[in-house]
DNA sequence: ACTACTTATTCAACGGATTGCGCAGCAACT
DNA sequence: AGTTGCTGCGCAATCCGTTGAATAAGTAGT
C-alpha cells in the first residue's frame, strides 16, 4: 500500500527514471521495501496519473531513451500526510521460518544446510551494511542520519538473525549426541 | 505462495477447522506467517480441491455446523518437497522504515511518538513470547524443540528492534542538544 | 432488554504483486 | 560469431491479499 511513497522518498533528493529507481530499491531502500521494475514502472503511471510526480522526456543516443521523474509539490504534500499518520505494523511472511515450525518433518542435516546458505546471505549483507555504515562515520553521519538509523536497523537485525541461527545449531547438535525419547517416525 | 505450506505445517499435528487455523494464526504461526480467516478458508478450498486435504462435515447445535480437515498423503508428500527445496527469502515491506528513511521531512517529535507505540507493541509481543518460553522450559523442550526455536527468532527480533529504538532515541536526542548547521526547511 | 462477543463459514469487489514476455541497441567477453 | 549483460521502457494474465459484508445462534455482561 505504500510502495508510492517508498517512491516520493527516493524523488525527494533527486530526479530519477524508473531505472535509477529499480537500481535503489534493490540497494538501499531495498533494505527495508522491495519492488521489482514492473510495479515501479506502473506505480510511476499512477502517481503521473495523479500529478504527484511529473517527467521530461530524456531522448539518448547509444541508448535508449528515458523519463526523468520528480516530485510535485502535490506529490510532496501527500507524502508529508502520510508521515503523519501512523504506520500499519508489517505483516510477517517469512517461508523459511514456516519450515522452522514444521521442523519435525525434516532431517537436522536438510535444515542445517540451508541455515547456513540463509547464514551466508546474512553475513554478506551484514558486511555491506557495516561497510556503507563506516563510510558514514567518517564523513558526516549527522546529515545523513536517517540513512545510518536505517544502516544500523539492518545491521541490528542481520546479527540477531546470526545468533539465533548459533541457537539452532547447538540445539540441533545436543539433540543428535543425546539419542532422546522421541519417535523417529510416526 | 505458500500459506499452503504453513496451513499443511498445522495440519500435521491434528484435524483442525478454518476458525481454528485462523486461532492459530492469530497466535503460535502467526509469529512467521500471517493471514486472516478469509484468506485461510479460500487456501482450505483449494488444498481440497488437489486434494491435499479432506474435510468431515460436523454438524453441531448451538453453535454452526462446521468442517475439520485433515491433511491427506498427496498433502504431506507435497509438504516434504516443499521443505527440501530452499525457501525463497523474505520480502521486506516494513512501512515504519520507509518513515524513517524519509525522516528529514518529519519532526522528530511525530517520530519519537510513533517510535514508541510500535515499542510498545513490540515489548507487548516480547512478554508473551518469553512466557511461552519459559514455560516449555519449565515441561519438556525437547519434544517441543521446534517451537521453541520459533520463539526464540521472535524474542530475538523484538529485543534487536528495541535496542535500535534506543540508538534512534538517544541519536535524536543528541541532535537537538547541539543545534546543528542543518536547514530546517528547503 | 440491549449490546457485544464468540463460534463458524462464505461471497464479492478491488487493488497490489508476481511471472512472463517483448522490444531495442550497445558493450564486453569467449 | 555468439552469448551474455546492461540500460530503458512497457503490457497482459494471473494470483495473492485486503476490506467489507452477510448469516445465524448462543453466551455473557450492563
Amino acid at each position: 500500500m505504500s510502495l508510492r511513497h517508498a517512491i516520493l522518498v527516493l524523488l525527494q533528493d533527486q530526479e530519477a527514471s524508473g531505472y535509477d529507481l529499480a537500481r535503489e530499491f534493490a540497494n538501499s531502500i531495498g533494505l527495508v521495501w522491495n519492488a521489482t521494475h514492473q510495479q515501479i514502472y506502473l506505480e510511476l503511471g499512477k502517481l503521473n496519473d495523479q500529478s504527484m510526480v511529473k517527467y521530461r522526456h530524456i531522448p539518448q543516443d547509444g541508448k535508449p531513451d528515458k523519463k526523468l521523474y520528480r516530485i510535485t509539490d502535490e506529490g510532496r504534500d501527500e507524502l508529508i500526510r502520510w508521515l503523519r499518520k501512523p504506520a500499519a505494523p508489517p505483516r510477517i511472511r517469512d517461508a523459511f521460518m514456516v519450515k522452522i515450525a514444521g521442523g519435525d518433518l525434516t532431517d537436522s542435516a536438510s535444515i542445517l544446510r540451508e541455515l547456513d546458505d540463509q547464514g551466508d546471505l546474512r553475513r554478506e549483507r551484514l558486511n555491506t551494511f557495516e561497510a556503507l555504515a563506516s563510510k558514514l562515520d567518517d564523513t558526516s553521519r549527522d546529515r545523513d542520519l536517517f540513512t545510518y538509523l536505517t544502516l544500523r536497523r539492518g545491521i541490528l537485525d542481520q546479527q540477531a538473525w546470526l545468533h539465533w541461527a548459533d541457537e539452532v545449531r547447538s540445539a540441533l547438535k545436543k539433540r543428535e549426541e543425546q539419542p532422546v525419547a522421541v519417535p523417529t517416525s510416526v
